[in-house]
RNA sequence: GGGCCCAUGGCCUAGUCUGGAUAUGGCGACGGCCUCCUAAGCCGUAGGUCGGGGGUUCGAAUCCCCCUGGGCCCGCCA
């Protein structure tokens, strides 16, 4: 089992640290955590010393609870292993069962009946996994593509990045509302209109497919002067062009939509870019930046230097010399908006919005008491290069969905040829689609990646199925099974079972340490861990074939696996099939 | 040219924020395991100058500086 740094109940990061009315919320792990901190606490105290003290999970073979002696060697002029020894000898914290110096370290050791007992009880009646409410309010916006024809892998990390930390936000406590801002007022909105106008389209699908062909073809040459009058009717809100903008844009994003949603995204509310620059907070946003602007020919702009940004481009244009807004003053609009609905915004963006990022948040954190945070992804390539919806070189995410679905109805085949049907397929959607997120999950955000196929649709390792798998594993006991559970140990905790509740109890901290970081791949590589604790328990532990006690009692751990990992499943929005 | 991001075995990747006890897993390769709760699994073997060079430190994949390679940005586009 891996090791977990976690959030410590003393570090600056710590929620109870943020909001210190809320009543603490603790697991397991938690309350031990807090006895080894507060009784190395005593005893330095009584040394005359006074420090945060931070105890950490240990790694494997080292005791389960751990605390470094090392940065106390200057303070109490010893080395850290002779510090460790002593302490030990003073040590006397409640509910383990012994406390031993190792190197430099103090390793606590659990007593694993007792432990295991209270994780297996709160799993079950899942006290584990609750986070009491936080008051804090988070918007967070992703994709937020231009409606302009269908998501395409190249930018496919930002809906399941999105969506993701929004799921991680709402685990812990938050309050979470998600947004995609909907960019009809672009060039590139004009162009597909020009190209529908010029030459027409053939309704057959789905309608991002449909008008993306009008949008490629219109790239291919259009008439700069038309394009800018439509745009430039679009802004006055001229009627007819109204109409058929938003008609051909609701359709592509219903397109859109369509694919959020096959693979488990949602988005609680689709904001127009042309509404906001209609609002009252358009007003406001150019009173904020009025404030900070100066001009050039006309057109206002804002030094970057005076928001203390570096970067070699100086400034950042908000108005056109004909007073026509542009899309940072019409962003910043657009936060003032959101900061109504969320004290933390939220910005999932491509690494291209690095700098738009950057202005965003001196401006909307300087008007307004909100917390504006960009996450940033690295674009997903092509081994050839980076895609294009233009140029046509792309891998669209509704093809790499149905090519993992289909993928995935082959595998279930081979193995259950006599399922009926439609249950065969339903298990093919579900681990089809959770393949693709889990795939994009598993590495960290800034990661850049290259697209290949066969590790887009890989089903073994490190992967969903595999994740799943153990899920399945986990069902088909559970419905072999009728009687009694006891969440008590009958006797010694096997060493497998023991990783398998450790497992179970980081719950906490992994999610939240994942939540407060904005890093959905520390919960991929929990649920890759927690399915490899549980692995080796199969392995060696029988359930049903177990004796005595031991059988209500695994059934129990068992259960409780199944609780945590219906769990993290809905965090990371992989789905949970009970045959596969 | 400048700014930001990335660099870990053949390939992919964790650990980097918050420096410490044997650098995490996977893919691929090789060798084993289905009369036994689902083999999308399990066990074993081989494979590592943590991009390079300096520095800080009792201790560096982790912090600082320089360099190299790749990505992104540098528009009165979005």
């Amino acid at each position: 089992m891996r090791r977990y740094s976690g959030i410590s109940s003393h570090s600056p990061g710590d929620n109870i640290f943020k909001f210190p009315y809320l009543p603490p919320s603790m697991g397991p792990l938690e309350r031990y955590r807090k006895r080894a901190e507060e009784d190395i606490a005593r005893v330095l105290r009584s040394w005359g010393v006074e420090i945060d003290v931070c105890v950490e999970e240990a790694r494997p073979g080292f005791g389960d609870l751990t605390f470094r002696c090392f940065p106390l060697a200057r303070a109490l002029r010893d080395r850290p292993d002779s510090i460790a020894y002593r302490l030990c000898e003073e040590l006397r914290p409640e509910g383990f069962e012994r406390v031993e110096a190792v190197g430099g370290y103090v390793n606590f050791h659990l007593n694993r009946r007792a432990f295991t007992a209270d994780v297996l009880r709160e799993a079950l009646n899942e006290t584990l996994f609750y986070f009491p409410p936080r008051g804090r309010r988070v918007v967070v916006e992703h994709t937020s593509a231009n409606p302009t024809g269908p998501l395409h892998v190249g930018r496919g990390r930002n809906p399941i990045l999105g969506d993701t930390i929004a799921r991680m936000l709402r685990a812990v406590g938050y309050d979470v509302v998600t947004h995609y801002y909907v960019n009809d007022m672009g060039k590139q909105a004009a162009v597909l209109m020009w190209g529908v106008e010029r030459y027409g389209v053939e309704a057959s699908g789905k309608w991002d497919h449909v008008y993306v062909e009008a949008y490629q073809r219109a790239y291919e040459g259009y008439d700069e002067d038309e394009v800018a009058e439509l745009l430039r009717k679009y802004e006055e809100g001229d009627e007819e062009v109204s109409r058929k903008v938003k008609t051909v844009l609701s359709r592509v994003l219903e397109g859109i939509g369509e694919t959020l949603a096959s693979i488990n995204v949602r988005v609680d509310r689709y904001v127009w870019e042309s509404d906001v620059v209609r609002s009252e907070y358009m007003r406001r946003a150019m009173e904020v930046l009025g404030k900070l602007a100066e001009v050039d020919n006309g057109a206002l702009y804002v030094s970057l230097d005076k928001l203390g940004i570096r970067s070699e481009k100086d400034r950042i244009y908000i108005t056109r010399s004909d007073g026509t807004t542009l899309y940072p003053a019409r962003d910043v609009a657009y936060h003032l908006m959101k900061s109504d609905e969320g004290d933390v915004l939220i910005d999932v963006l491509g690494e291209d919005h690095k700098l738009h990022g950057a202005f965003i948040k001196a401006v909307v954190e300087g008007a307004t008491d909100v917390i504006v945070e960009p996450v940033f992804y690295s674009f997903v390539r092509l081994p050839e290069g980076r895609m294009s919806t233009r140029r046509g070189a792309v891998v669209y995410l509704d093809d790499l969905i149905e090519e993992a679905v289909e993928r995935a109805a082959e595998e279930v085949r081979k193995r259950r040829g006599d399922m009926d049907p439609d249950e065969l397929m339903e298990i093919a959607r579900k681990v089809g689609i959770s393949a693709v997120r889990y795939n994009v999950l598993k590495v960290q955000n800034e990661k850049p990646m290259v697209f290949r196929w066969e590790e887009a649709l890989n089903f073994e390792g490190d992967s969903a199925p595999y994740v799943q798998y153990t899920y399945a594993r986990a069902s088909s006991i559970l419905r072999n099974y009728e009687g009694e559970i006891s969440t008590e140990p009958p006797s010694e905790v096997h060493p497998s079972e023991w990783a398998l509740v450790k497992a179970m109890a980081s719950y906490r901290s992994v999610v939240e340490a994942a939540a407060e970081k904005r890093s959905p791949h520390l919960v991929a590589r929990y649920a890759r861990d927690m399915a490899d604790a549980f692995n080796a328990f199969y392995r060696d532990c029988p359930v049903l074939q177990a004796g005595g006690p031991a059988r209500a009692y695994r059934v129990a751990i068992v259960t409780a696996y199944r609780k945590t990992m219906e769990r993290i499943f809905d965090i990371i929005g992989v789905e949970k099939t009970e045959k596969m």
